[in-house]
DNA sequence: AAAAAGTGTGCAAACGTTTGTCTAAAATGA
DNA sequence: TCATTTTAGACAAACGTTTGCACACTTTTT
């Protein structure tokens, strides 16, 4: 009942012809004649004859499995970025093995195990929030199977990257509101062991140097992207000598939080007091008062960026560890004007 | 510099035994001695071997993946679905094989392709919005992998299915309202064409009934689950002539639109108009005013089950087709009371 | 006319593992 | 003590493919 699927020596047999005349007729290889070529080709669609993926992994000492660790599938953000990851991939004939650190280091240590022994060929990863030691990435470097890391990328040298540069975005966040006018601007910023924290920061302040404005430290608050820590930063910054027009915030939940902290002050959002935030997620279009503006930090391209570089080196192996040129691409963000939000 | 990893064969010249016995010992195969079996485990401890995954895969005939192709997976839905897939998947030892058709039907048929050839042992499916043919599915008949579909599962016989039953959640929502002493519930339910629709039109009638209470089929529309279409449905039950103190939404997305609607008409939420809903999203964090009650679909559940019938069906092939058995594996949904929303 | 180059194809090894069958030695039974 | 069973391990085939090398034949060059 079953037929097994047809093989490349059934086709030889068949044909009264050798195994390696197929295999390579059947990869246009130029030794072949044409007649005998066609028959190959020929007898191989008659027979729905398809390679058999595993011989070709094994026989090649390849998976063509890409590995992916990241955080959180649910957030738009990752889950647009693994589109980005899995089309590039599929393209270049990888295969996507999946799995989600959930925030969670231990988990991420399992997984990176799990990862080596399922023989994946190269790994993209991006570090769980709370990673602080990288040493368990060491074993990729001990097998020679190449990472590269995006978005949240370790604090180590000598590893290749894929990174958005806030600073660009921020920077032109902030002109934008000097340009429509605003002239006191607070920015809700993140904890500051993030990179990202640093990077908003320094685009805050290059964009008002720009303009021959002075910075003014109290009005850049941290925060810890909580709705409670959010609340406080909204107070702090509302209570603050000069009242501010206009705020960053440091993502669309921090966004979030702090316009339904300031309706609950009513204050009129966006006319009173203006908001751009990040990430542009898909949350916003269900927000009753969304951000004017955000700060895109191109998931997708992210991904297809990391993949094909990953890809790259899978295709070219270095042979010498110390000639290793190592990859630090950076996407800049971007600003978005929020149609939604036009007053 | 690169080190190659440890082969089996290794191991059995250094200790001057066969391949066999090594391979054997690793099994712990009762025919091998204790005292060998021993040696052969310490040098492979020593030499970090590691099976060589790919060429099990060859050598057993199988890939040990698992293809999933479903709609979105930015869909906080299906990504803890697909959560509960993974960990299920894992802990078999298989791989997961992920794939977003976008609710295209197009795409789903390529992907299908694709999976095919990447040697898939089995799928996992959730079908298209769209999907309107299924024939595409018949190469995996042929070919001899199993399916099982989960959560929207076409209407096809002889298939494996894990679905949730959506009229025991939806009567017990009813029941939960009629208790709460709402007399006149409405419902904005899907398109006719889901399965699903007609099953919590099924619920709401039954607890109708059960009640001894009136079907009014005027208290039931149905809608596209756009803003728009929701906005219509609103205004049709609105202007009812026994205006609805209750409203059931057909998922949280339609609920959003529906509280919006209903909050731009100074409608006072839960008081005035109490609304319950479905799948329990993380969206509902962020809405200023959301559903007292949710019934749940529990994604990660269907994950599991679908991916535990997948693999019981990979270990397990038939060999006579007639005999098949079909898993049709129901999830009862479920009501949950919003804690945020009691008022 | 002989040598060289080109063309088309076959042979066989290799990739790492599993597993059915075979054998030698040791243990058991009478 | 010899026959039988048990134990511990070896041998070799098989899975499907790719690829370096060899070979025969034909064509071109000298």
């Amino acid at each position: 009942m079953v037929k097994k699927p047809a093989t490349i020596k059934e086709i030889a047999k068949a044909l009264n012809i050798s195994i390696s005349t197929v295999s390579r007729a059947l990869h246009d290889h130029p030794s072949i004649g044409l007649v005998t070529k066609m028959r190959i080709k020929q007898l191989a669609k008659e027979l729905n004859y398809e390679p058999n993926q595993t011989a070709i992994f094994f026989q090649k000492g390849k998976s063509y499995n890409i590995g992916v660790i990241l955080p959180e599938l649910s957030e738009a953000f990752f889950s647009t970025a693994v589109s980005g990851i899995e089309d590039t991939a599929n393209k270049r004939n990888y295969t996507v093995l999946l799995a989600q650190s959930h925030d969670n280091e231990e988990t991420e240590r399992k997984l990176v195990a799990k990862m080596k022994n399922q023989r994946v060929d190269g790994m993209l990863i991006s570090v769980t929030k709370n990673t602080s030691s990288y040493d368990h990435f060491e074993v990729f470097r001990k097998s020679n199977i190449p990472v590269v890391f995006f978005d949240r990328i370790p604090s180590l040298q000598n590893i290749h990257s894929v990174a958005c540069n806030m600073e660009t975005g921020t920077f032109e966040a902030v002109s934008f509101l000097l340009k429509r006018g605003h002239r006191v601007i607070g920015m809700i910023n993140g904890p500051t062991t993030l990179y990202a924290t640093g990077e908003r920061r320094e685009g805050y302040i290059q964009a008002l140097i720009k303009n021959r404005l002075k910075f003014d430290p109290s009005l850049l608050v941290n925060c810890d992207l909580t709705e409670a820590g959010t609340i406080g930063a909204m107070q702090e910054l509302l209570s603050n000598k000069r009242k501010p027009t206009a705020i960053v915030t440091f993502n669309d939940y921090v966004a979030l939080f702090a316009i339904r902290y300031a309706r609950s002050q009513d204050i009129a959002i966006n006319e009173e007091l203006t908001f751009v935030s990040y990430a542009n997620l898909p949350l916003i279009n269900y927000m009753d008062y969304v951000p004017v503006a955000s700060v895109e930090q191109f998931p997708y391209l992210q991904g297809q960026k990391a993949t094909d570089i990953l890809i790259d080196l899978l295709n070219n192996p270095v042979k010498d560890d110390a000639k290793q040129a190592y990859y630090n691409i950076t996407v800049e963000s971007q600003l978005v004007i929020n149609e939604k939000a036009t007053i």
